[in-house]
DNA sequence: CTGAAAGCGCTTACAG
DNA sequence: CTGAAAGCGCTTACAG
């Protein structure tokens, strides 16, 4: 069954295609009766423009382009779902892809949506990511860009992020005003942006109590994809080096719950031998045992905001008008469990 | 700046727009010379098609939609994953959309992508949704259509699912054969066809083992989005009026999850007192303490058969061959751990 | 109020 | 081997 086009309308009607189209828009300028006529014909026939057509004529596809690192992942999949709550409301729609951590993937990526006529792109960076073009190209073609939780600062475009350093701070702190004498930290791999924040944090908290920074202290998580099992080797590496900690600020939910997992079987007591701060509030992280201190990492009004501020540019764009960048940082809060005093 | 067209390579190498076409899509009647040429000014130039002209003339986009349910949510993330993996390598793009349960939505979101012009439809059904007007739309528009775990068994198309039946007899079996005496079942909404088949299931289990089945101590999980509330809730009910169920099969893993928080609170014993299985093998259930038995639903296998059978009709399609519609059933397997003895 | 015409950027059947 | 021409289905500036 081919679909209905304009052309079939008007010759039905003996009008012109011209006016078919006009009706179908409510153009001002064509009569009631026939405006009347159109869209009776129009919808008993189940008339739906052709929407590759309109896009070539408007240059406009009504669709965005999402890459994230993971999708199996609680935050990450919180985001989408703002996102896509958000471009309903706008009538757009969402096309996602998975980075994957790797920067070539990536690149590709963006390659195969800027291809699509994707009207913007957001973008959470993968790990892996330090050279920029690509995301440089998406604003030389003309497209709106907007970047959230892991972002490039020196890229140009709007940002949607959290205050990783002062979070970071927050659940330091929160370990030491409850009695802790000896953090240890888990970081994130060295290069994403909030990694290097939240280690800096952890740090800045330390500095500001008075407690020397030990580094031999501060262990790697490399890989994303097998947080858990980072988090339970780092754990049994902490115990066997340094005795004498009595509280870990872990990078992420998962990490933290792998460590808390191979603690629990070596016998330590969380929290009376070790307390644990995470970074997140996975799900996941309320229904364990004990549960889960955390920082809650707001990922639906992260997608929220960031296609809100999308849409904007792209309005803006279309009408030649100016575009003022923003930095949205939103709020996070430690949520105080059972894995700390 | 503007985009490049063929017309301005054609025009800079005074040849012609169709001459440009073809020796970029290497038609063999072009000469070598030619070709060479124009490759190289397309590659300095950075020439991309405008693919809503491709589009338009062949209407087709390489595009994919896909409608699920929910997106935060284990097996539905897995699910994306996997059909985006596919996807990736035969360059195809997802446009995804969640129904949110909602049979309203879902409809709309389906004439959406009908309108957008997707070269098919990957779909799981709301829990609402029991006509299927909207599904055959897709087919009526020549489009292919592959359903996945929520299907409907009446439209007429491709299907991935799993046995729903045999997987819940499976559960039910292990905690008689463990020494349970007297089963309850969580089950899921009365609508979906797997709430109902994994219900049969457990059923079928109860009778060949000639246990009274007792449709007292079947309670109904309703809501998507508070099943850790529900399993709670069920679970403190069924304390109350049945003190004498020693196991618990449990429609999905969030679900149990819920119901082993609420039991363990108050001092029941898993799986002493209380052996439970779960469905689905969330992460989570992996992490929690007891660790949770349960059934395996392979997500991502799911998710990469769905988009293998969809492309594979979309090809036949093309080329007007005839299509042959697949029922897939993937494999599922009991995971034992320890919420059963 | 209506419509002829140009054009978006591409593909492809056809002629030479 | 090359190119003129038609056409995909729509939108919109312009003329009447």
């Amino acid at each position: 069954m081919k679909p209905v086009t304009l052309k079939q309308i008007a010759e039905e009607l003996n009008i012109s295609i011209t006016t078919v189209s006009k009706a179908l828009k409510d153009y001002p300028d064509v009569s009631p009766k026939t405006k009347g006529r159109v869209k009776e014909l129009a919808a008993t026939l189940n008339y739906k423009p052709n929407s590759f057509a309109v896009n070539l004529r408007t240059k406009e596809s009504k669709t965005v382009g999402l890459i994230i690192p993971v999708i199996v992942h609680h935050f990450f999949a919180n985001v989408i779902k703002g996102i896509l709550s958000q471009a309903e409301k706008k009538g757009y729609l969402v096309i996602i892809l998975q980075s994957n951590e790797s920067y070539d993937l990536e690149r590709k990526q963006i390659d195969l949506l800027l291809r699509k006529g994707v009207d913007g792109v957001i973008i959470s960076l993968a790990n892996e990511t330090v050279n920029y073009n690509h995301l440089n190209e998406v604003i030389t073609q003309g497209k709106s860009l907007v970047m959230f939780d892991k972002i490039a600062k020196t890229v140009h475009c709007s940002k949607v992020i959290i205050n990783d350093r002062l979070a970071a701070y927050k659940a330091t702190q929160h370990l030491i005003d409850t009695g802790c004498k000896k953090i240890a930290h888990f970081r994130g791999s060295l290069l994403p942006q909030n990694s290097i924040d939240r280690f800096l944090g952890y740090r800045k908290a330390l500095e500001d109590n008075n407690i020397p920074y030990d580094p031999s202290v501060v262990y790697i998580c490399e890989c994303a994809d097998k947080s858990f099992e980072e988090g339970e080797q780092n754990a049994l590496k902490l115990l066997e080096e340094h005795d004498d900690v009595d509280g870990i600020f872990i990078n992420t939910d998962l990490v933290a719950i792998g460590a808390m997992s191979a603690l629990k079987k070596a016998g330590i007591k969380i929290p009376e031998d070790i307390a644990i701060v995470g970074f997140s509030n996975w799900f996941m992280s309320s229904v364990i045992s004990p549960k889960l201190t955390t920082i809650n990492q707001p990922g639906f009004e992260m997608g929220k905001s960031a296609f809100k501020q999308l849409f904007k540019e792209i309005k803006l764009r279309k009408k030649n008008r100016p575009i003022e960048f923003k930095e949205i940082e939103l709020k996070t809060e430690l949520i105080n469990r059972e894995s700390t005093h």
